[in-house]
DNA sequence: GCTCAAAAAGATAGCGCTACCATTTTCTTG
DNA sequence: CAAGAAAATGGTAGCGCTATCTTTTTGAGC
């Protein structure tokens, strides 16, 4: 274990600090000192070196380098009464549909000057409201927060902030301040209608964890079933119970067996719908020519999977980038005209709902 | 929208600030005002309150609620010279294995007084440098980073942020400070082991994204198959792109073409997995009758697929866990005896590498 | 070369909280 | 009930930085 420590000895002797503390780390003051500047300049350096005359800041660069200054965050912060955090309340790590969305996040926060503090509600709008406040003691620079089913509270809370926030995953009548999303009623419709376009009758539901979003889905559902007068209360099965595969798979054998003549299943996520793909397996049953199967949200996996999956594809990724854009925007004070931005979906046709296998 | 505001005027008014600025949030001062306390009792009540006598304590308790105070969050840490922040470096946000470890983290912080700040490395071992330089200005009371694989310049870094650190993912011989994890080397050889002890004599190897613990698992792979006497390169194929289930059926059809009589696959994870088994199905290959396949981590989806799928269990979730409770336990100065953890990891045999399908 | 505006640099005074130490109050105990 | 220890409370002085305003320097235009 060599560490070449190529460690120039900075002709620079610090000087101790007040009240005999320890030598803790460097300051801006001892880094403006050796560059032969004021503190404040020196502070201007880091904020807008465009501020300085050239000479200046490169002797102010070169004395930070060479101290190997660290700027002080919770000093800046308190200083200039504001931080360069952007909070984002989240309900679930296990749902892979946020993954998406964190990751579209941290993608377009990355090269700029904010940090992403992320924070998991549980799906739970109390728990929420909670990290609200919890934010507000940290005065973040904007905010993203899931859905719109918030509490009175929370709504207070927020619109007391004084800071940008987005509202993400689904749009609604009355933003926060911001919006991207899309509509889980058209999207649903739209794979419903498709299933009773390709002539099926027997058209079940398959939901889990029914959050907000959730429940709207099967509204859609509900609506294109009533308007095809194909509607049945014995087709739909929910649960409360977090999404997996298996679970998809169980459902589905519930599913059959209060409402035997089944010939399609509208899942609410992807990872049902692939359970459902394997316990048809399990069980004999041809997809698509005995039931066919939608998804939603168009997971990777869907393409891949034998026979192929149909899904709603929905703009998860940029659901959380685009959040993060319009943030950044509307902190620094140009915000773009539209502050409610629909970012649709798009149903994706493959095997597993066409007409014959063949 | 009726917003019902029960509030009650408070018997109190605030004094002007200093120096003509606008009336911020409300301070700790004005707080311990109305509660008749010194200011240092105020912010006692607030970090220990169990310092205080039991009508003071009241009293302070009641002011804030009536002022609605919030603490403000950079002035305390800026006092007291720390916060808390515990900083997570990750390299991947794609990666579900990460998904796992995080919702371990968030988990075991939940509760506590510990934030989580979890920043994304992208596999970049300069970029991990990078942002361990910026969790320096925040002076996290403790960090958890992935891997052993640091920069020298990382390691430096970590040495000189004082803080308890944990190491994540794997374990390895010179930990900064604390370590969770498992052997990336033995849980190869066991799968590969496996497979071999099943009579499979052509074992393909099939990697992507190549990260320090793949090529630790690569390394495993090679040591059980010279063991063996069956080692032959053609039986490899890696790629650094990153993981998604229709690579894994890509690399199937390559290494089939380079290794035409392969018989049995070990994937580095089970994305890749899925989706040989799927590329299976489409070209009509019987599994595990004519090849085997077992993969990695033992997400949920493998005990569904059909034929159910073998794989390595990992301790992802209680990975994250345990890193943070280390964690809290050192930052409070009550570390435990160990600081290297072996999480181990299990084998878990399913249809896709039993003797015959039957 | 002089005037005046603009750019660059600096002095001052906190941001809101807590560490540190001093002081006061309360509780023991012979 | 006095003396000493322990608990509770308070005064003072920053933490390291930036907002604000003032002063100095630079540069354009005649």
């Amino acid at each position: 274990m060599v560490a070449l420590s190529i460690n120039l000895t900075p002709c620079y002797e610090r000087e101790m600090p007040r009240k005999g503390r320890k030598l803790g780390p460097i300051r801006l003051t001892e880094v403006a000192k050796l560059a032969g500047v004021s503190p404040i300049t020196a502070s201007r350096f880091f904020r807008n070196p465009e501020a300085l005359s050239v000479s200046k800041r490169e002797r102010v660069e070169s004395a930070a380098k060479e101290l190997g200054y660290v700027p002080n965050l919770a000093a800046r912060a308190l200083a200039s009464q504001r931080t360069e955090v952007i909070g984002v309340l989240i309900p679930s790590l296990t749902n892979n549909v946020f993954n998406d969305v964190l990751r579209g996040i941290y993608d377009a926060s990355e090269g700029s000057r904010y940090t992403i503090q992320f924070v998991n509600t549980r799906y739970s709008i109390l728990q929420e409201e909670k990290l609200l406040r919890l934010f507000q003691a940290q005065k973040p620079a904007g905010l993203i927060v899931t859905g719109i089913n918030q509490t009175e509270e929370s709504r207070a809370v927020m619109e007391g902030m004084n800071c940008p926030i987005v509202q993400i995953m689904e749009l609604g009548p009355d933003p926060v301040d911001m919006m991207v999303g899309f509509s889980h009623f058209d999207a649903s419709i739209a794979a419903v209608s498709h299933l009773i376009a390709l002539g099926r009758k027997r058209i079940g539901f398959l939901g889990a964890r029914m959050d907000p979003r959730v429940q709207r889905r099967l509204e859609g559902y509900r609506k294109a079933m009533k308007d095809a007068d194909l509607f049945d209360p014995n087709l739909i099965l929910t649960t409360s119970t977090p999404t997996t595969m298996t679970l998809g798979g169980m459902l589905l054998g519930d599913l059959l067996a209060q409402a035997p003549n089944l010939d399609a299943v509208f899942c609410i996520n992807d990872d049902l719908a692939l359970g459902v793909l394997f316990e048809c397996q399990r069980r004999g049953i041809a997809v698509p020519d005995k039931l066919a199967i939608v998804g939603f949200n168009d997971m990777e996996f869907m393409a891949t999977a034998v026979p192929s999956l149909s899904s709603v594809r929905t703009n998860r990724y940029e659901m959380g980038r685009d959040a993060v854009t319009m943030l950044i925007e509307a902190i620094e004070g140009r915000r773009t005209g539209t502050p409610v931005v629909d970012l649709g979906f798009e149903l994706i046709v493959r095997q597993s709902s066409t007409l014959h296998s063949s």
